[in-house]
Order: C-alpha cells, then sequence, then structure tokens
DNA sequence: ATACATACC
DNA sequence: AACTGGTATGTAT
C-alpha cells in the first residue's frame, strides 16, 4: 500500500492500531481449563462450559463417547474459550454482549472455515507443548530444589545491579486513534459504531484497523476481520483509512513531544516513549503534572485525547498506561515497595512480550498473576529457556530498559501479499514478480541491500511455510529477489497460496558494498 | 543457518 | 464465503 511509503524507518509497519486493552479478561474470567492438570475431568469441563451453544455441544460430542473423544471435546471447548476470548474479550458483569449470541455467532463463523481448522491445528499443537511441560513438571513438582532456589535468588541479585530508579519514563499514547482523527472531520460519527477498514485483498470487506469506543461496545475490535464485526454490530457505519490524516495528526502530537524529550522513541503514528528526567530539572512541576500539561498541548494541537504513564522504566511505564485508558493517566513511583505493589496483582498477560499463547503455558504452571512468578521461581528456572525466564523474572520484580532512543537499525525488510487463491505456476510467479518489484522499490529508497532471502507461502489452508537462502553476496536487484525467490518457490510446487511474501535480511547499506557485493568496511576491519 | 511460532502495533 | 502487513525475536533443529 502506498500510504507506507513516505513513512520513517519501522513505523511503516502500522496498520492496525494499538488494541486497546479496555475489556481485560481477568483471570476470574478464564475457564480452569484442565490442561492445566492433565487430567481431563468431562464432567467438570461440561459444567464450565455449560452456557455454551446446546447444538455446538451435541455437535462436537460426536456420535462417540469414548475417553478419546472426551480428549478431543475438552480439547474443543478449550478452542472455543480461545476463540471468544479472542474476538470477544468482554468482562464479566458486562452486558452489552449477549454471550448466547456471541457463542453462536462464533460457531456461525467458524464453521467450514479454513482459519478456524488451522487455528483449532494450532491451538492442538499449543497444548501438545503444554502436556509436554507438565509431564516435566510432574517428575519434579515434588522436589524441594534448594539449589534451584539458591541459583535463582543469585541471579535475582544480578538483575537487581540492572535496576535504575532515577529515570522518568513516560509512555503516551493516544486513544482509539484512527477513529478519533475521523471524528474530528466528521462528528457525528462520535456517537454510532463506527469502524476503518483496510485489504480487501481476497474480497468482502476486509481487515478492521480501528474502531471506536462506542464500536467496542458491541465486541469489535481492531485487528478483526470485517464479516465478523458487522455480524456482531450489523450497523457499524464504515469509513474509510485517510493515513495521511493520521500522519498529520501525528506529526503534531510528536512535535509536542519534541519539546519534552528531543529523543522520544515513536512506537508507531500514536504511540511513544519519551525520558523526561532532563526537563524535570528545568521546572518545578511534578512528573505527573508535566505529563497533564504534555496531554493538555497534545489536546490543544489535535483536539485529540491521550493516555499516559509514568514510571522508572519502559516495561512499567507501558503497563501504567493501560491503567487510566482512555484520556487518563497513571503515575508510579520509583520506590521498590510501589512497584511491587503495583506489579503483584496483575495478569501475567499484562507484561508486555506476554501474549495469548505464553498466557496459556503459564497458566498451565499455576502462574496466572506476576506474584505468581515469585513463589514459583526454581520450578519455572528447570522448565523454562534462560531468556524466558529471566525475562520472567525481570517482569516480576519491575525491572525493564531505560533507554529511549530514536535510533533504530532495521534488520529485514520485507513484502507480502494476500490473493484470492492462486495455484497456476504463471499466476504464482506474475504474483512473484510483483512482490519483487515492490521489495525492490522499498530497497531502493532505503538504500539497502542484503543476502539472506527468505520467502514466504501460505497455503489456501493457511498452513504457512517459510524458506531461506544465504547467498554469497548481496543483492537489492529486482530480478536477483525474483531469481532467488522462485527458485525456493519452485521447491513448493504444485501448491495453492493465498499469500506470497519476499523477506531480505543480513541488510546493508548500498554505499558500503562494491559491485561484487562485498562489504567494504566490514567487522574484519575491527580485528 | 533454517524453519516455525509468538508478539507487537 | 470471508481472518492483514511489517518487523523483531525466541525456540528448535
Amino acid at each position: 500500500m502506498d500510504h507506507h511509503d513516505e513513512d520513517d524507518a519501522h513505523l511503516s509497519s502500522q496498520i492496525v492500531e494499538e488494541e486497546d486493552l479496555l475489556f481485560d479478561d481477568g483471570p476470574s474470567e478464564q475457564p480452569s481449563l484442565d490442561e492445566t492438570t492433565g487430567n481431563a475431568d468431562i464432567d467438570k469441563i461440561t459444567a464450565q462450559h455449560s452456557d455454551i451453544d446446546e447444538t455446538l455441544r451435541v455437535r462436537l460430542a460426536g456420535p462417540s463417547t469414548s475417553k478419546v473423544n472426551y480428549h478431543a471435546l475438552q480439547r474443543l471447548f478449550t478452542f472455543i474459550e480461545f476463540l471468544i476470548n479472542y474476538y470477544f474479550p468482554i468482562q464479566a458483569g458486562m452486558d452489552s454482549v449477549d454471550k448466547a449470541k456471541v457463542n453462536e455467532i462464533i460457531y456461525e463463523v467458524s464453521k467450514g472455515s479454513s482459519f478456524f481448522e488451522n487455528e483449532r491445528k494450532k491451538d492442538n499443537a499449543v497444548t501438545g507443548r503444554i502436556n509436554a511441560l507438565l509431564s516435566k513438571y510432574e517428575r519434579i513438582k515434588n522436589d524441594v530444589l534448594s539449589e534451584e532456589f539458591i541459583i535463582v535468588d543469585n541471579m535475582i541479585e544480578e538483575l537487581e545491579d540492572e535496576r535504575d530508579l532515577n529515570q522518568c519514563i513516560v509512555h503516551i499514547d493516544m486513544d482509539a486513534f484512527y477513529a478519533s482523527v475521523e471524528e474530528l472531520d466528521q462528528p457525528h460519527l462520535k456517537t454510532v459504531p463506527m469502524v476503518s477498514f483496510a485489504f480487501q485483498a481476497v474480497g468482502g470487506i476486509g481487515m478492521l484497523c480501528t474502531s471506536n469506543y462506542e464500536a467496542r461496545k458491541f465486541g469489535v475490535r481492531s485487528a478483526m476481520p470485517g464479516y465478523i464485526a458487522l455480524k456482531l454490530c450489523p450497523q457499524l457505519k464504515i469509513v474509510p483509512l485517510n493515513f495521511s490524516k493520521y500522519r498529520e495528526a501525528s506529526a503534531k502530537v510528536r512535535s509536542v513531544f519534541e519539546q519534552y524529550d528531543p529523543h522520544y522513541c515513536p512506537m508507531s503514528l500514536d504511540e511513544a516513549y519519551l525520558n523526561i528526567t532532563e526537563h524535570l530539572k528545568t521546572t518545578n512541576k511534578s512528573p505527573p503534572e508535566v505529563v497533564v500539561e504534555i496531554r493538555d498541548k497534545i489536546f490543544k494541537e489535535t483536539l485529540l485525547t491521550a493516555s499516559a504513564g509514568i514510571a522508572a522504566n519502559k516495561m512499567l511505564a507501558k503497563m501504567c498506561t493501560d491503567v487510566n485508558k482512555p484520556n487518563g493517566q497513571f503515575y508510579l513511583k520509583s520506590e521498590l515497595a510501589d512497584i511491587q505493589e503495583f506489579i503483584n496483582p496483575l495478569s501475567i498477560r499484562k507484561i508486555p512480550g506476554v501474549g495469548r499463547v505464553t498466557e496459556r503455558v503459564l497458566n498451565a504452571l499455576n502462574v496466572n498473576t506476576c506474584k505468581d512468578i515469585y513463589p514459583q521461581r526454581a520450578m519455572l528456572y528447570k522448565l523454562l529457556s534462560d531468556i524466558s525466564f529471566k525475562f520472567l523474572l525481570r517482569a516480576h520484580l519491575g525491572i525493564g530498559s531505560t533507554s529511549v532512543d530514536s535510533e533504530y537499525v532495521r534488520k529485514s525488510i520485507s513484502v507480502e501479499r494476500t490473493f484470492r487463491s492462486l495455484s497456476s505456476r504463471t499466476d504464482l510467479y506474475f504474483k512473484l514478480k510483483d512482490i519483487a518489484q515492490k521489495l525492490a522499490k522499498d530497497l531502493e529508497s532505503k538504500n539497502l541491500c542484503g543476502k539472506t532471502l527468505g520467502l514466504k507461502i501460505k497455503l489456501t489452508s493457511f498452513e504457512v511455510r517459510t524458506r531461506a537462502k544465504t547467498l554469497p553476496g548481496n543483492i537489492y536487484k529486482q530480478e536477483d529477489l525474483e531469481k532467488y525467490a522462485s527458485q525456493l518457490l519452485e521447491k513448493e510446487l504444485p501448491v495453492s497460496l493465498r499469500l506470497m511474501g519476499i523477506r531480505l535480511s543480513s541488510l546493508c547499506s548500498r554505499d558500503e558494498i562494491d559491485q561484487k557485493g562485498v562489504k567494504r568496511v566490514g567487522i574484519c576491519t575491527i580485528f
């Protein structure tokens, strides 16, 4: 899409605006899925899911009543729960969405769709992973693990050295950004459910890019396919995306950031981190007072509201933004006790980097809130990789990076397209040429070349495959991209595809290489 | 190095 | 019927 072309560096990727966690699924909403024990208890399961549509239950139960099928039944319910939480994460007590209706929509929408079947496959794979972890867990759960506790506690001491409580980091996030910009021009949209769509690639309406707060009341959210949104809310007003307007608004917002931290780090059009430590030295105002001032200026400039979090590091600041959204802010004092008090009760899902899958895995290990990480630390140390474990430990301790820096080094660049099912050789190679052309254009404008070429294909079944090849030298020309990508594609034929993409990594600037594709100034010059 | 999965906006 | 695109990074082999 051409609206990306003028975007700066990594920000060009913003299509879907941030998903506001308005409707948090609290831990109480989560069914205590029996992967957590590995033992299927069908009575318990059916009791937990008694609200699920009767016909669905009958259908899923199938003709057989064997134990194996009970297990399959359990898995399917888990999956349905997953889908419901995915699309309609409505808080308990929110009656704006009729739960039975939601289930029905899910069922209607799911049946017979390749997407659904593929999601189920992925979900089963996660269950397999969880079960493998759980059998490991079973073996060690009664061990004292005193050595592990010692190791972990030493680790904690080391991590504490990383802690820096002397910076004041602010995370700012515009409220329903694209939708709010649209409402500026068309104020009547404020009171009706409204969304913007994009990507009409495969027909239909496409994917939802943003939704206003009225639409969210119906469970309509960004990154939802249009036809589901319309089923949820038939009166939904659809407006086209106007990326240049969002960029314009974003520029005004950024000019405010600039005044408080010239090194502010934009994460997308509607979101940024600021380090206001230096600014605080120039004023008598407290951190929250400064942030009120920033948000006031943003409002005066754009008539748009923003939410903010203020804390000792980026992770905490981001988590704080969520607390009083929309149009609010939260200040977490840089005191150990305050940080612990803030972190402990939060669901692990609130940790940036913990998504739906990781949440499920951790829940299975009886880790539901950040507080749970500590008593389980020796077990988690044994079960998780060093990287994952340290990541969790840092989150639990509230330790995070304080570096706010707009510098950015790109590591890869890619173009991918979704289309109506294609399987003939001619069509596929034509599409490949198209994509290579676009990538070559992007490489040109960014003055880049690279030597690892990757091909990504998504079959009509939604199965995704990636193939890559590291070449002897750097490439950037369309013909070269096309040539090597074709070689990778050739091996996959025959296939019926819905998506194709080309990625180039191991990048370097074109200025740094000579005609042979060899770097002039390489790592070797250091030695 | 490659493949695949997860996460973020 | 119908479920995006761009980038980074972790995990496994």
